[in-house]
Parts: structure tokens; C-alpha cells; sequence
DNA sequence: CCGGCTGGTGGTATCGTTTCCATGGATGCC
DNA sequence: GGCATCCATGGAAACGATACCACCAGCCGG
């Protein structure tokens, strides 16, 4: 209790600031902590009240004296009381708790899910716990038991796999609401809230066809992801229906693949043509690439890229792309699932609504496709054709199919 | 159990609309489920067996005969049954939980200590729980209170500001073990874990100096942050070391702010200059502007920024930087938590080593600052002078003062 | 042949909180 | 003035898992 008041001058008019600043202030800590945190009964004991009283107080102070609310929150206060959620969650059926489980958080795209599924969480006053999985499968089930052992109230899952039938098995007995991002789960009934990722292609693809292309060479790294094998369609289509030739290379994963790829493409055919990427790092691949061969972007060879990042409107020539509602996709998927855990309380269902919610994209024309940006502190006016990502509108409603 | 009832048009059921939504599987689904998961007695009366058998498979399966082990698995197994960590928690003193506080999980650079940190707590299979203060001091306070709530084992801290007088006070009465990364929390007992932000703008200034230039301007949009202020140490020290006059504008928080620091600094003198940015937005700024006026880079002025980050190396010019040891910095805070929270089963002791672990940071020079680099592709040897950052040698120890 | 041991098992108190029920006083209504 | 309310409050039974202790076989060495 020795405060060390530290008065000097006239004692009166001085700062009080720091009076707790004190190092010696831990053996009233440690006085404090025996070496268990103080308990609910320890408080109600201290301020001479029942539990109930006490818990009653935590949980709001309705139906208490206002004198006695403030003797128990006096000893609250006193013995550094933080209820145990523990104990807490073991009595009642709801933790507000939910999981979120994704590839990897250092993937710009599902940490921008995260951020905004945690505020959503936030706002529904429930905890959110992020697992990663790294693409595996097996890691997968294993972060659903995890939180499934913390008995997560619902799950915002992105599946590694879009058709894996342990997943598909595995969620439909799970016995709490499951919302799917960015990869439907396949023949299962949960909820997918995705992007159109073949419209994305598809427009992207038009875009360079109204450019005048005729040879738009599309590059990936991956076709067994469920969004890279939905955007090869849409540009696959596309390109039939203009009648122009499908020409396809998934092999490009790293410089020396793309160097590659690029220079039997510039060989097989004349200038001016066109590079459609599907994933970020292809884009930046195949842009690099290009400049090392001196290639004129868009003068020799056109590009356009999929996903937004801060790369794309920042190198020289500023990179087209088929940019994604990210932030939409995440807090509509968070929504759904809070909306089901309320409905769930009165109701009692305990499965998310099955179907598909596919939110649109839209793509943001730079100079690589051709097409000439506005200096990206001029912000334009018009959502669409805004070459600077920063103030897009987002918050447009998807559809349901 | 046989649900699928459809009945149309007999006048009242209108919305019974998808109660038979389910394949067929989730009849067994249906069957288990009464509506709260299985309990470990359900397990019990179901194996025939009493509480503390099952309790003894569910944590290794020792001093249980193989028979009864599989009787009881298959009862688990039969059931659907997932322990609740709840209960768990209740009974036992550790809960294997520890919490991460950060400013922003969609900022790289912590997104990538979350995953390192994520590693570690997988390791010593504990969960971990991010929650974001968007550097608040005040969501600070509340998201530790949410994690005391939930008991965590320990918390690591990257402290939204760290002079608060208000986080020294919450930390020192913990009682449990605290680390902060990135930076301090001042005049505090707690262990910080941070890259030596002096030496690593000493290190960019003097390479800069070393290039032969005399005007060197330093330019951020931020001056109140730990990591900056040391940063502006470092510069300004041994640019008066030098005896170079300090150039130094804080206000760079835009493309505009940007633009006019530039045009000022160069009406103000001759070419060659260089510039030194402290942040990665701020580098963002003063590229795109030097671009914008058509400044040529390093011809007229060079450009060294802080922070590694994708698109210093993808630009053209590609930019120097000083590169910081994220990951390093994540993995030794994470396991000096867990290395503390060992040690305090044993000895009962419960606040974390005090005092500062400083790693090295290294300059990556590239094309900006007047260096050439090598292609992306040939790897280099020497760790410090590779100008790509893929491949780069970490792991060397820091020191402590 | 018997005391101590060990391997397999079950009963039950306990963790900290919520919640149902009970109590006792003070009204309000007819 | 009796009785139904209502408010402030406390007692005690859950919630689900763990761990201490007890118990019962066998079994071995003295």
C-alpha cells in the first residue's frame, strides 16, 4: 500500500501523474496473486455478498441495490478480478467463440479476410480464432477439431480442397453452423460465399479482345484450385466465342518458367499480343520477365492480371487487373453465420441456409492492357473505371444462385 | 427419424421449406445430435466403463487394458465425442492458450509474425489467439482483458504506443509472463524482442555516404513511433558524424505531401541527392512521385527505403532497403514466452526475463541507391550482399543488452 | 503363507460460473 | 388486514473433465 507519494515543491498543485509508476508497485501484485487468479466467490466473500449477487453484477448490475453494486465493484476493482471464461463457457451453450480457419495469415488476401471477419466477430461480441492449415488437408480437419474442442459457436472455413470428401464428411456432422469463403465445398450443404471468378475472366478476357488482341496467352502456375480452374473456364469461353484459339500454360511457377513460356509465345506468333495472368505471383513473373526481355508493355505484349495488390498500380506501366470484393466477401460470409447463430438460438436449426452467394468483381484498367489511369491521387468518380483501388466502391450486394 | 416429409398444396404448409435439405447422411447426423455434443460419461455408460477409464484414453490410453482401450475408442468414435477444453481449463492451471496483440493483421508485417508465432505455439501445442488494436490504446487494454478472460498462459505484445503509462500498469499486474516485439513498452520489467532500428538507419545513411553523396534528405509520415523515432536517431547521428547537414521532413503521409517534399528539396539544390524514406508507404510515395516528375533514379536522386517488402524488388529501378528480420523477431519472442512459461512450471516464477533482445537488420542493396543487383535467379552467396531477399540468411543470433 | 506391490478400474470431490429456487421484507390492491 | 407481487439477495445444483483415493486381483520374495 506504500504509494510512494512523490510530492514536491508547495505539495499541492504538482502532477499526480505517475503516482503508480512505481517498480516496488509489484509486491502489491504479488501480495495480490497468491498464484491463482482471484474467483468469483474470493469477491463476493470480500464485499460480503452471496455468488449470485456478484455474478449478477458482472453480467450488467440489473436487480441490485445500487449500494451493494458498489461495494462488489469496489472489491472487483480491489482484487484485479477478470471472471474465467472457462468456467463460464462450461455452463452456458453459447462460447461466442467462432474459428476461422485459411490457408495462411501471411496471404494479403485471407488477412484481409481475417481483419474483416474480426471485426464482424467483434461487433457480435465473439471471439475470433484464426487457424492455418497451409494447404494441407490433413491440418485442416485437424484445426476443426481444435476448435470444435473449444466448441466454437460457427466456422468460417477456406477449404484447401474443394472437393475433398474427408472435408465434405467431416463438416456435415459437425453440429454447428459452417460458412465456406472463397471455395465452395463441394456436393455439401454449407454456404459458399465466393467471387465470380469466371465472370472475372470472362470480362478480362473481353477486355482484351475489345483491345483488339487476337493472341491472349493465359498463364498459371496452378489449375487444381477451385478459383483457378472457375477463371480457365471463363477465359477459355470467352475466347471460343470470339473464335480465337485457347492458348493455355498452367506450368508457370516461378522467373525461369515464365521466361519461358514468354519467349516461345513471342516465337509461335507477331506482335501486338496479349497476357492474361490468373494468380499474383504469375503477374509479377511474367512482368518482370517482360522487362528483362525488353519487351513494350503494352506496346509489344499487353498484360492483365487477376487479384488487386499494391504492386499493380505502383510499377511503370501500372498493371491492369480483375480486382476482388475481399472485404465483402469476408464480412457477408461473417454475417451469414452470425445471422444463423441468432437464428440458430430461437429456432434451434443448427445448419447454414445451403447455396451460393457469388459476389461480383470488377475489373480496374491500368496502362498494361493498354488503357490510360488517371494519376492515382485524381480520384475519379466513377467506381468502374477508377484506376486506384483505394477508394473503390465496394458494398455492392451479390447474387444469390 | 424418416424426415423428408414434402407436403405441398394442402393449404397451410407454406414455408417449410428446407427442413429435408440433407443428402441422407445426416441421419446419423440427426440420430447423434440430440442438440449438445456427447459428454465424456455418455462415452462412459456407453463403453461400459466408469469417467476416469475414458478420461485416461482420451490423454495417452496408459494403464488401460487393450481391450477396454478399444471398447472405448469405439465409443468415442460411435459418438462423435470431442473433449471441451472448457472443462479442461477449469480443472487444470494451464490452458494452452496464448494471445498475440497487434496492431492490424492485414499489415504484413505482422501478419508474418503471426505466422511464425502461430509455429511456435503449434510446437508446444498451444493455441493462439490475434486480436487487433488498430493502434488504439484503448482496444489494447481490452483485448488483454479478453485474454486474461481466457486465461491465456501469456501474451506477446507489439504495443500500440510504447510509453503508455496506462499498458505498464495492466502488464506489471498481470501475473502472467508478457514479451512485446517490435517495440518496448518503456520503463517496463517486460522482455522486448526488436530489430536495432538505429543501426539500420545508421547503416543505410553511411551506405549512402559511402556512394559519395552529400544531400541526403530523410523522409517518413510518422514520427511518433518507437521504431521511427530510432530510425531518425540513426540518421541524424551519423549524418552529423559526417558532418552533413540533417535533412529531415516527418510529414510525408501522401502522394501530395510527397510530391512537395521533393520539389522543395530539389529546388533547393543540385544533383546528385539521395533520399531515405523510413517507411514502406512513404517509400510508395516518394517512387511514384520521383517517376511522376521524371527524376531519374539513382542518375539524379537515389532512393533507399526501410522494410523489405514484394515490390522493391519488381519495380524498375528496383529499391534498396533496409531489410528487417521479421520472422527472427516473431520466432525468439514466441520461444522466449514458451521457454518462460516452462520455467515457470517449475519455479513458480511468473513475469518473463526483463530487459531487450536487439537483432541485426541488413542492408539489401539494389539498383536505387546507385548499386547494381543481380537477377532474382542468381542466388548469392553473401547473405548481407544479396539483393534478393528469397534466400537470405537469417537466423543469426541477436544480442542482448 | 502372508505383506507389499503393481496393473486395471471406478467413485467422487473439485474447478468457477450460472441459474433455479427459496427467503424475507416491503409494498399495493380490494 | 390478508394476500398476491415485487425486489434484493443467498443457497445449492449443475456444467464436463481431472485426479486423488480406494478397491480388487494376482504375484513375488521372505
Amino acid at each position: 500500500m506504500r504509494t510512494t507519494a512523490r510530492q514536491r515543491g508547495d505539495g499541492t498543485g504538482n502532477t499526480i501523474i505517475e503516482i503508480t509508476m512505481e517498480p516496488s508497485d509489484s509486491l502489491a501484485a504479488m501480495t495480490r496473486r497468491k498464484s491463482t487468479p482471484p474467483t468469483l466467490s474470493e469477491v463476493a466473500r470480500r464485499a460480503g455478498v452471496g455468488t449470485t449477487t456478484v455474478s449478477r453484477v458482472i453480467n450488467g448490475g440489473h436487480r441490485v441495490s445500487p449500494e451493494t453494486l458498489e461495494r462488489v465493484q469496489g472489491a472487483i476493482e480491489a482484487l484485479g478480478y477478470v471472471p474465467n471464461q472457462a468456467a463460464r463457457i462450461l455452463k452456458g451453450y453459447r462460447t461466442r467463440t467462432v474459428g476461422l480457419i485459411i490457408p495462411s495469415i501471411a496471404d494479403p488476401f485471407f488477412s484481409e479476410c481475417a481483419e474483416a471477419i474480426q471485426a464482424v466477430a467483434r461487433a457480435n461480441d465473439s471471439l475470433l480464432i484464426v487457424t492455418t492449415t497451409q494447404n494441407d488437408p490433413r491440418a485442416e480437419i485437424d484445426n476443426i477439431n481444435v476448435l470444435m474442442e473449444h466448441r466454437a459457436d460457427g466456422l468460417i472455413i477456406a477449404p484447401a480442397n474443394s472437393n475433398s470428401q474427408m472435408l465434405r464428411q467431416v463438416v456435415s456432422t459437425l453440429g454447428v453452423p459452417v460458412v465456406a469463403i472463397d471455395r465452395p465445398i463441394a456436393q455439401s450443404a454449407v454456404l459458399a460465399v465466393v467471387a465470380n471468378n469466371f465472370r472475372g475472366a470472362a470480362l478480362a478476357t473481353q477486355h482484351l479482345i475489345d483491345h483488339g488482341y487476337k493472341r491472349i496467352l493465359c498463364l498459371t502456375g496452378e489449375s487444381t484450385l477451385y478459383t483457378i480452374r472457375e477463371r480457365i473456364m471463363g477465359y477459355s469461353r470467352t475466347m471460343e466465342a470470339a473464335g480465337l484459339e485457347v492458348l493455355l500454360d498452367t506450368s508457370v511457377k516461378d522467373y525461369r518458367s515464365a521466361e519461358h513460356a514468354i519467349e516461345s509465345f513471342l516465337s509461335a506468333g507477331d506482335s501486338p499480343a496479349a497476357i492474361f495472368t490468373l494468380k499474383n505471383s504469375t503477374t509479377i513473373y511474367v512482368f518482370e520477365s517482360l522487362q528483362k526481355f525488353n519487351v513494350a508493355i503494352p506496346g509489344s505484349v499487353a498484360l492483365l492480371g487477376y487479384d488487386d495488390f499494391e504492386l499493380a498500380s505502383t510499377v511503370r506501366p501500372s498493371i491492369s487487373v480483375v480486382e476482388q470484393p475481399i472485404e465483402e466477401i469476408a464480412r457477408v460470409a461473417a454475417e451469414a453465420l452470425f445471422g444463423d447463430l441468432l437464428e440458430d438460438r430461437s429456432t434451434g436449426r443448427r445448419s447454414s441456409k445451403p447455396g451460393q452467394m457469388t459476389l461480383d468483381v470488377r475489373l480496374v484498367p491500368r496502362s498494361s492492357c493498354g488503357c490510360s489511369p488517371r494519376r492515382p491521387e485524381a480520384a475519379g468518380t466513377d467506381a468502374v473505371w477508377n484506376g486506384d483501388k483505394r477508394d473503390g466502391l465496394k458494398g455492392r450486394g451479390g447474387r444469390r444462385s
